[in-house]
DNA sequence: GGTGTTTTCTAATTTGAATTAGAAAATACT
DNA sequence: AGTATTTTCTAATTCAAATTAGAAAACACC
């Protein structure tokens, strides 16, 4: 067995075995391959054979990875949300203190967007699945989603305490329809006319052009 | 046999045989019930026997008035476009001709999320199932579909043209994020603090302070 | 109240995909 | 080179649902 719960926190830069073993190449690939195929057929859609074939092996020697589709699913979906919530928490991050807190939420808006329309497939396939998937999945997932969720309260509220939104402003319901609008985004975008940072530039000003004062 | 193409214009009020028979009665509570279980469990959660139940029959029967599960999905689809287009519409037309392009935009606004946060099943099921549908039925859809989406660039476009909205939009990105924002409320929305009327209005004032100029 | 027709049910059957078992192949270690 | 260990493959097996067949029940019409 080869197995182990890859949790991709900062922790595993100390053990350095990650891409090491070839062993770990392949769970990675495999895992690799279920992304892309789960972000482009959807939860139902995707077979073992099809991410099998896509990560250049069997169906039957997935289980040497991985307990079971669900399993497979399951990291897919953690890893997705690490990404999106990692990457938009590290650009906020950057910024110098004293950045004021509606430039925060603009920069929290390109780098989740961003995230998504770059394709990356684990945070596509986490978002358009979510939904999908059975119920023990879903209420665990959301669980750790909702952390996820509170930091977007807060950039909100931060906003909102500082007086830089719009009276009348329900935070709870402007979260909710700015996330919408950020994560439907994966059912219609495709390489194209504009980059995903132009589409963010647009996604930024339409949105804070809705919230601000 | 009984099954037909039930196409729900407004001419099938002339052929007063909808409501009418039993047959027809039954072939609507049949359909009605897979909205329903569509909405709340997606399309691979839901099972036919599912469906069945919540039409108070077995599903062995749902093949006197369904050619197959696919048959049932696709005129699920259908139905669920035809009532958004067709209630946005309604509040659009009914306004008077001098209204302003940008009213006329937050109305459409209203209508359309209004109707899937009503908790309109085939609407609702419409949206959430589509991205997730096999490629043969998805394809027809998207074609009806594409309709619906030429109404919004309208919108959009003579509000544009009447210089009502801000410089450097770009109004396709503009389409779907807006769109985005409305489809992705099936994922959130329960009954709750707001009502479906209070959450449109939000979603109008947000839509609207940041398009217009 | 009997006959034909429509509708519904139950009990197979089919199908498609996940999963498991166990043999083979590759790899690592001495 | 020889043995043990890890990894992968093929070929069943299992399982969950959709679908079909055909018997029963309900219904309509005479």
């Amino acid at each position: 067995m080869a197995g182990k719960q890859a949790t991709l926190d900062a922790a595993d830069a100390v053990q350095p075995d990650n891409g090491g073993s070839k062993s770990a190449r392949t769970r990675q690939r495999i895992l690799d391959a279920a992304a892309k195929v789960f972000r482009e057929e959807g939860y139902a859609g995707a077979r073992l054979a099809d991410i099998a074939a896509a990560a250049d092996t069997k169906a039957g020697s997935l289980y040497y990875y991985f307990a079971s589709r669900e399993a497979l699913v399951e990291e897919v979906l953690d890893e997705g949300l690490d990404r999106a919530f990692g990457e938009t928490r590290r650009r906020v991050d950057a910024l110098s203190a004293d950045t004021p807190t509606i430039d925060r939420l603009a920069t929290a808006i390109r780098a989740h967007l961003e995230t998504v329309l770059k394709l990356d497939n684990y945070t596509s396939a986490s978002i358009r699945m979510l939904g999908h998937v059975p119920e023990p999945i879903r209420a665990r997932h959301m669980k750790r989603q909702a952390v996820y969720g509170a930091y977007w309260r807060e950039l909100l509220e931060a906003a909102g305490a500082a007086g830089e939104l719009r009276d009348g402003l329900d935070l709870s319901a402007a979260r909710m329809l700015l996330l919408g609008m950020l994560n439907w985004s994966p059912e219609w975008y495709r390489r194209g006319r504009l980059s995903p940072e132009e589409i963010a530039d647009q996604a930024a000003a339409m949105a804070l052009g809705g919230l601000r004062k």
